[in-house]
DNA sequence: GGGGATCCACTGTTGGATCCAG
DNA sequence: CTGGATCCAACAGTGGATCCCC
């Protein structure tokens, strides 16, 4: 596998210019995150690769279409209980951002075989951005540790964002609060919102 | 009239509050801009009246719905003859907006009548406006100048932009361009974009 | 159910069209 | 035709819903 984190960049820079069908076929949504994760060396679905783990390294394509990115970016889950656990220094979101290969692939109405692979890039948050992601996390994980994520929008936050994550809109979880009642409540998650990831891409790209 | 800025400002204060259907019953576009300078004690229409002139200032309502600004607003027109005659330290725009007073009215869909008016204040830009005021006039000026307004989008421009104004997109107007030929375009006018009128009301206001 | 994401109906924004009085 | 603006269809943006594989 990956010795370094440059050996994984050098992996991925050779996939630049390739289309997405040249990788295999999974024309399904997350689809082709999956296909650049095997083309990558990895195996979507289980734990992180030894290396790839050691290294800190989240990989990330993220959809592109005349140079915007047109869709926000899963994270992680924001569960009560996960939530609980963690601040912000120890928290999922902070450590899956710390560092990640951002991938670019053209989206949108791009059919999905002819979509180009972008250069990718390694990317750490910066202090701003740093700053940002915490205030944001802190704020939404103290409102879901408080049982309060039925409640929040994806207004809220201005880097991550909550929003559902299901099959559908039936599906519901079970998590206790505060006050020991158990309760439902839909599913939830962290994204990065559009607005953020086109930043990183315009400081990547001009 | 008025001797003086305080007391144009003083008048235009002793107006805040107050419906618009107190001041008379104009319900047609621009009719609230008539009502408010008529209100002022100025002629709607005429040339300025001397004190105003005098002090350069130029009078503006400010459409606003729940803080935010809804509309842009008119500077004046766009000819190729103009323009031709004019540079940005001597041109209409810079001229009209080297001080204004704007007085922010209810606007949206409260009935005309309703709107209340609001806490009139002067503006003159800062360093940072004039910079990209006259970045964008003298690019679109330029643009104009040579004929080529027809092409130009509202699109274009980050404080000021470039729009049709007339009775409807029927109206002609005929122009001579550089190399003597007379051509026909649609009469165009410079406009404040609202991010950049919104910022004004939120510099002001907080 | 978690991990990879995209879909799309709705909503907010705005470029171009238009309105009235003088 | 100018000076006072607002209207509104079309577009862009995005919140909430959804999809597939493992």
């Amino acid at each position: 596998m990956f010795l370094s984190e440059a050996d994984l960049l050098s992996k991925a820079h050779s996939l630049a210019g390739r289309h997405v069908a040249s990788l295999g076929s999974r024309a399904h949504k997350g689809g082709v995150g999956e296909l650049v994760e095997i083309a990558l060396g990895l195996t979507p679905g289980s734990s992180p690769e030894p290396d790839v783990a050691s290294l800190g390294i989240e990989v990330k394509t993220l959809p592109v279409q005349n140079g915007k990115v047109i869709e926000s970016t899963w994270v992680c889950s924001a569960t009560p209980s996960s939530i609980l656990e963690e601040t912000w220094s120890t928290s999922r979101v902070r450590k899956k951002l710390a560092r990640v290969l951002f991938v670019p692939v053209e989206g949108g109405d791009v059919p999905v075989d002819a979509r180009r692979v972008g250069t990718a890039f390694l990317w750490s948050p910066n202090l701003d951005d740093e700053a940002i992601l915490r205030r944001d996390w802190e704020d939404l994980a103290d409102l879901v540790a408080h049982g309060l994520g039925f409640a929040v929008s994806a207004r809220r936050g201005t880097a991550l964002q909550l929003r559902p994550k299901a099959k559908d809109n039936t599906v519901r979880r079970t998590s206790i609060d505060v006050a020991g009642e158990s309760y439902e409540h839909a599913p939830q998650g962290f994204y990065l919102r559009r607005p953020f990831t086109q930043g990183i891409i315009a400081a990547v790209f001009g």
